[in-house]
DNA sequence: AAGCCGGTGTGATGAAAATCACACGAAATT
DNA sequence: AATTTCGTGTGATTTTCATCACACCGGCTT
């Protein structure tokens, strides 16, 4: 049992695998190394290789020709990425960028074209991630089409209040582990009006704004926003 | 060989079925029709079908409180959708509308999971067509997030031009089978701006604006101006 | 034919948010 | 310690677009 077997029994995909299974998968898997804000996949390019986080932090971002760009989602270890265009062959959808020293698991396609055809219950497995993408996809395009600025940091906050927060005495905390500019990109709007905005919701009381976390006071009212 | 077996060979999901398991399907299978306007899946509400359209046209919207829609597709006779809330149990995550008169195919969710387990084939076709949705959803969000209504209405031309437009003498010849609120919609703005934005675009001499098609003269135009 | 009505263009107004400009502080660099 | 750099708040200005208001047209009903 060598560190790649280990490493892949972690993520949920292959978690039902046996041994000689796993053995088989990690001779073809390699894993690789990523600085803070290394590119992991450029959208656009082409590519053949499945992800999966080890250890890190990721940001799928769709960015425009001057640079301005849209964090899609924060991927943690365990979490993959990298499999659209494997199952398509066409032209990576989005970019990927970690966040942080990253370390993932590199996969072949034929790998996991391989593994996919001996386990059907890898094909269901991965149709619910992507069924999962697919609603949150369709969460961010209705956010985008209907509010404002206000109501998408609300959801950002509900967001990141269920996937990170911690409950406290006075509320519940949530960790801001990225810059306001970042933060902006998540909301979809730009640092001085996200600025404006966190401002706006803690005068409402929502909210209490710290440097590098932010206390919400009142999660109804958060979610009223919305 | 009845009605439903040849309309389910027609569903390219099934096509490469044999016979007789068609004729499983087809036992478990219905068939419905809907008017024009009529709601097919509620957002929000829980439902353990899966729709295949025979004939006719739909379109998935997303909409908010006070009515306001946007449609994330329009879908047509042997596309697939409402696979979603099956596979994760999850409330549907859009409306479905009948655009037009339209019948559809109806497989419960028994059914339809007992063939996925059944045919692991089934279960990678899914997935390409998520992964499908998935890059088109992620298309959306970028219009959405980066462009201006001139730009995301070019893009919308441009993809109906791909999907439905016939190759003219003076251009590209895009019919419009929807009202200008519904391409309002389509483009994510309101009807007014939709117009104006129209104009503009025939003002800069990239197309032709009739009451019931649109005549694409300058495609490459019309790309520049995403 | 008169009248009604849904779909449509168009002007005026206002609100939201992007953009531009700059000041400030904290951390990093030398 | 001095200075550069980066992330950040904040004010002023401008742009885009939603909204409101209304006029118009073609197809309907009656």
């Amino acid at each position: 049992m060598n560190r790649f077997q280990t490493a892949l029994r972690e993520v949920p995909l292959f978690n039902e695998f046996s041994q000689r299974e796993l053995k088989v998968i990690a001779q073809a898997a390699t894993v690789r190394r990523y600085e803070k804000n290394e590119v992991i996949i450029h959208k656009l390019e082409r590519g053949d290789t499945f992800f999966s986080i080890i250890d890190g932090r990721v940001k799928v971002i769709l960015s425009d020709e001057d640079g301005k760009e849209f964090i899609v989602d924060v991927l943690k270890p365990k979490e993959f990425f990298g499999e659209l265009a494997l199952l398509d062959g066409e032209p990576r959808s989005a970019t990927v960028v970690a966040q942080e020293p990253t370390e993932v698991l590199v996969l072949t396609r034929e790998e996991f074209l391989n593994q996919l055809k001996k386990h059907p219950e890898l094909g269901i497995k991965i149709m619910r991630v992507l069924g999962r993408r697919l609603r949150r996809a369709n969460q961010r395009i209705e956010s985008l089409a209907f509010m404002d600025v206000c109501g998408r940091l609300a959801g950002t906050l509900i967001d990141l209040a269920a996937s990170s927060g911690e409950k406290q005495s006075d509320g519940v905390n949530v960790p801001l582990d990225f810059s306001r500019t970042e933060l902006a990109n998540l909301v979809g709007t730009t640092r001085e009006t996200l600025t404006r905005a966190l401002r706006t919701l803690q005068s409402m009381g929502y909210i209490k704004i710290k440097k590098k976390f932010v206390v919400v006071t009142n999660m109804k009212g958060l979610e009223g926003r919305m």
